[in-house]
DNA sequence: TCGTCATTTCGATATTTGTTAAAATATAAA
DNA sequence: TTTATATTTTAACAAATATCGAAATGACGA
């Protein structure tokens, strides 16, 4: 029960939402993410903490960047993104869209 | 994104978990789940009306009682409880047994 | 090795949330 | 109408959570 009450949880936030939303288009460092979310390095950095373990994302480490990703080896996180896929929601879209084009590179960014 | 968000947040609770896999067994009012759960009645009328406007409850009156139940026209809360039903976890286990031998009835419930 | 840059941890604060007892409401029976 | 019983609302409190800035950590490149 304690792993669908901590996916449950993870996923009850705005921000851990959008995140896990922006994730779906592709994998984000830190600061992608920040840049798109808005919060300070400390917050976002705490809200991946949290859906890491939940088992909702999963990083690996690329140059000098940590790379977030959604999990692919968990059934139930699996079965609900499924679920995630299907919505359309305004402010999820222009997440979504800025996802596309955040890049680290950028000076803005990182 | 609200309605998942209030969704994921009505379950992210464990006592708002054990009520709705309680419900998937049989309708219940209540003092029926107040006697499971065992906090006070204000505790678990706040829960109820916290599912209840998640969309995962609905509640209809039989004589004196309130009977609550999982909501049935709802796909987004339909899709989730499918993943629910095929959770084994002991704590949960106990609570449907008590679930099917629960009755407004009895002396010691209501 | 040293400095730079990305990220995490820490400490503090404000807000939200879960809980309860008591009071209020509602409903059915007497 | 009055009484009894089931439920909800309210007010208050404690615990959990989201947020931030600053300090600490860690890794890469010069």
């Amino acid at each position: 029960m304690d792993e669908y009450l901590k996916i449950f949880k993870a996923l009850g936030d705005k921000t851990r939402f959008r995140i896990v939303m922006m994730l779906a288009v592709k994998p984000m460092c830190v600061c992608e993410i920040r840049e798109i979310i808005g919060s300070a390095f400390s917050t976002i950095s705490n809200h991946l903490k949290i859906l890491k373990e939940a088992g909702i994302v999963y990083f690996t480490k690329d140059e000098r960047y940590v790379n977030f990703a959604l999990a692919k080896d968990n059934k139930i996180v699996d079965d609900i993104l499924k679920i995630l896929l299907t919505i359309s929601d305004k402010e999820i879209k222009a997440d979504i869209k800025q996802a596309k084009i955040v890049s680290r590179y950028d000076k803005t960014v990182c």
